[in-house]
DNA sequence: CTATCTTTGTGCACGCGTTCACAAAGGCAT
DNA sequence: ATGCCTTTGTGAACGCGTGCACAAAGATAG
């Protein structure tokens, strides 16, 4: 999913799965609605249910990180609760920049879900003087130049990109070389980063043609002649080819893929 | 990925397995790039560098779309990102419907990547009676009571949710009983829907944790001892227990996690 | 203390996805 | 026309992830 991620052998150190990491977070979450119920334990059918995902994967999933259940009853919830958010390393409070303080920037800022997980908005980055000083969900904004004394003086490593495209990389570059060593990127190109750094992508569009192709395949399916499947794989190219062509050339800017963000 | 999704059998009917969908839109993207630069071939070698995969695993990825290349020279952009941008659906245009006109949902319905790539903003939608009326991204935004309407007088089957959790589920089922097919959840919930409906979360704190935990783990690896490995999972079970029920009694809303976004 | 019943933890098999490595195919130079 | 060189397309091996099914473990009732 993180593309253009650092080439890791999936299977890190010795440890869990990267596919149960993934994971984690989603129980977590199950876990912490229980928790403010005040239900006490959970079965793992239960919590699987919960957390959309099957019983004997989740299973196998607690598994690896040791044995926390009690057979004939189930999971303590606050116990599971903290070996995960443990786990994830959510014990301790992780300062995050967010560079980009256009719609998307400033979404995230807002974003509850940050401060109640581990997480601390250091501090809301952008390029645009003219934002500078400006308080976006009670934080002012500051400007580019001050990066990198802010990464610095704070212990950042975490970061999120939020600017176009086009400055994404510029922007990448200059967080890794003052420290940040974990992108979360929201511009949608490919980040090249040194070893050692984590990067992962979140990408609007892909998803949204991702369910294209699905909703494309239910009408064609549904519609009898099977519309654009043996028959459509040998489609006329020459005037088609023009057409997309013609496509192309009238897209919006040169930039290929307008940012997930206006900044100011 | 797509958590809370319909249950089906990985590889649909007979075609392109999921994995090789999921990275259509990024050779997608970097074709497009090469065809505004006016680049005629790439090389699976290239093209593969600019999408952020490996080779191989492009070139079995085209395969499963046909035999699109010429050997020794390479494959025609042109060609390529008329057939990719066939297979993905995106020749037709899909009308769109973001419910939730939060800080994330202006984002959204400002992110000029839709408009680029087959898909078109049908209406914005949001419970705040305040909001109706109001223009986002030039669009004036519609009340919640239009919803069944402007779905089925568009004939829209894709919906995006960006609504607090709690009302992600009711929004959901409005959409789905109103004809909508896929929905791209922004909501920290798992959706439950029927047989037929695909469904794809996006979800900002779960990717921050995710960089967390191997951010975590960096760090305990370069120093020397591993805190956190061996040791670290026979932590004390009973003072630490009472922090983390603790730390889940002061969390914010009763609601469990925040909305990726402030519905006005 | 014993029997029963529930639920965990996991061995095992299967299938998808990834990667290697190479034969086939085609362009291009001579 | 012929041979070389580049690049595709894919057969095959491997590894990870998933799900089944069950034995072990523990709680609970009598």
């Amino acid at each position: 999913m993180a593309t253009g991620r650092t080439h890791r052998p999936a299977t890190r150190s010795r440890g869990i799965p990267e596919a149960t990491v993934a994971r984690l977070p989603l129980y977590l979450r199950a876990l912490t609605a229980l928790s403010e119920r005040s239900v006490p334990t959970v079965s793992s059918e239960e919590l699987a249910a919960a957390a959309g995902v099957n019983s004997a994967k989740l299973r196998k999933d607690f598994s690896y990180l040791g044995s926390y259940g009690t057979r004939g009853v189930g999971y303590d919830v606050e116990y599971l609760v903290y070996q995960i958010s443990r786990e994830l390393g959510l014990t301790q409070d992780w300062p995050v920049v967010i560079v980009g303080i256009g719609n998307l920037g400033a979404a995230l800022a807002n974003y509850g879900g940050f401060a109640s997980r581990g997480f601390r908005v250091a501090a809301l980055i952008d390029a645009d003087p003219a934002m500078a000083g400006k308080p976006v969900a009670g934080i002012a904004v500051q400007h580019t130049d001050e990066l990198e004394h802010i990464i610095e003086s704070n212990g950042v490593s975490i970061g999120v990109i939020a600017t176009p495209a086009g400055a994404a990389q510029q922007v990448c570059d200059r967080l890794v070389a003052a420290g940040v060593t974990s992108i979360l990127n929201f511009a949608p190109t490919v980040l090249t980063v040194p070893d050692g750094v984590d990067v992962r992508k979140v990408d609007l569009s892909i998803e949204l043609q991702i369910l294209a192709f699905h909703e494309q395949r239910k009408a064609g399916e549904e519609g009898g002649a099977e519309a654009g499947h043996e028959a459509g794989h040998e489609s006329a190219p020459p005037a088609e080819v023009t057409r997309a062509a013609a496509a192309a050339a009238d897209r919006k800017g040169p930039d290929g893929d307008v940012p997930a963000v206006m900044p100011a």
